[in-house]
DNA sequence: GCTCACTGGCTGTCTGACAACTGCGCTGAT
DNA sequence: ATCAGCGCAGTTGTCAGACAGCCAGTGAGC
């Protein structure tokens, strides 16, 4: 049994970040502005200067603001972001899940196709070993609907090793992980319910062979087949809907 | 006649990063272990608290790092990043960028597909005014290449904004800036040296034709055709080597 | 052996200070 | 009147020191 993680107070310097970015979304502050400096932004918050540099340098790291010594803080522009970066409320309405689900999809299923043509015997092994571990779980009624949630994960992030695109990889790794801690448990009600893993599994073999016939083309084929059957099957679920 | 950005020096929180990274990557500091304290670290860079504090965020920001008070700041796991995140030096080698173009191909082309489900009569006059603006950068002996590259870039966000998924067109924002800052110079000279923008065109013709048409399926076929193309034109360059 | 208060170290925050730099207005010379 | 040059106020970048709150380990007391 897992604990749910408890709402830790964020920090100061989150707080502000988290506002300012807020006010970026909102329109209230438009490329190109200039941000109060920082003892008035210290002031207006109730914070020490350090607190509100902390906060900034978090935005100029990501490109969102730059700097200058004896001038101030400016919005930059969009296309100067240097991070994609997927913030918690983009898991609060599931259509931006949904969003999110077809953008890590589409890499996914490219990733695939150059798994196939880099893939060695081990890999396949391990690609297989998680496949079992998929109709191992179905026969475990307690934990099942979980291991095979993990399995399925476990299955994307061989195949983005094998891909030789250590980007590709680390993308898959960094959003994969953020959509299963919001997704999980909907998940899991989801192939317990709908009883829908064998054919997932399914799916996902054929996938394997294909990998495993070197044959990328087919790869990216069942690959689309599988992810976007499995996207659409939780966007056609009943309860999946906004709390 | 635009001049080079000069070498600014970097600040002294943005190298502290980039050591600590530096580490990271070359696996000096493994996930769980404990970084040296605060102050450890000021003495050792020779610096102030403050600046290693600023640095530090950072790390926290992007998930690297998790600090807790009274204990210290340790490496989190690699899935618990929160940011993708491309460094300046994935530059450097050719491969490293031919991978980053392949990662951004891939989310491009879904969201080819996407955008052929949601134009509007709007959109479609807008990337046919990009099209044409390719069609007159061919006449244009002196800025053509110059502007044909533009204009590619050009369709490409065009088309993303309209597949109504905004986390995607803020990757491909990101990454293709990244990108294109850093090819400019050698795929102007290659639109210029093969004369081949005229195919490129009527790939792009025939991608947005399917736009137009709402057909995803071809969109996307289309869509990988050219892109794929693209990235294999560059990559047959036999100056597109490392330095 | 077990319990528990203590203690040293760490992070988070605050305060004050100073150097380097920038933009702007003012002054004074032409 | 014009304009070059100067100084000034404001801003960022950095430094130093301080303190509260928290935590792990230690050692005394039982």
């Amino acid at each position: 049994m897992k604990f749910k993680s408890l709402e830790r107070t964020p920090s100061l310097p989150q707080e502000i970040v988290a506002s300012l970015t807020g006010a970026l979304h909102a329109g209230e502050l438009q490329p190109g502005d200039r941000l109060p400096s920082e003892q008035a932004l210290a002031t207006e918050f109730g914070v020490a200067r350090t607190v509100v540099r902390e906060a900034i340098s978090q935005l100029k790291y990501d490109g969102i603001v730059q700097s200058r010594v004896g001038v101030g803080a400016f919005i930059s522009q969009p296309q100067e972001r240097t991070a994609f970066r997927i913030s918690p409320e983009c898991f609060k309405k599931r259509k931006e899940l949904l969003k999110l689900l077809r953008l890590r999809n589409g890499v996914v299923i490219e990733v695939a196709a150059d798994a196939a043509q880099a893939r060695s015997s081990r890999d396949i092994a391990r690609m297989e070993a998680i496949l079992k571990e998929m109709r191992d779980a179905i026969s475990d009624s307690l934990h099942g609907a979980e291991r095979h949630f993990e399995a399925e994960r476990q299955l994307i992030l061989a195949i983005a090793k094998v891909a030789d695109n250590e980007h590709a990889l680390n993308f898959i790794v960094m959003i994969d992980s953020q959509i299963a801690e919001n997704l999980r448990s909907v998940a899991v009600k989801n192939i317990r319910a709908t009883e829908l893993a064998a054919a997932a599994i399914e799916e996902q073999v054929r996938l394997v062979e294909a990998i495993k016939r070197g044959d990328p083309i087919a790869a990216r084929d069942r690959a689309r087949k599988h992810y976007d059957n499995a996207a659409q099957r939780l966007a056609d679920r009943a309860d999946f809907v906004d709390p």
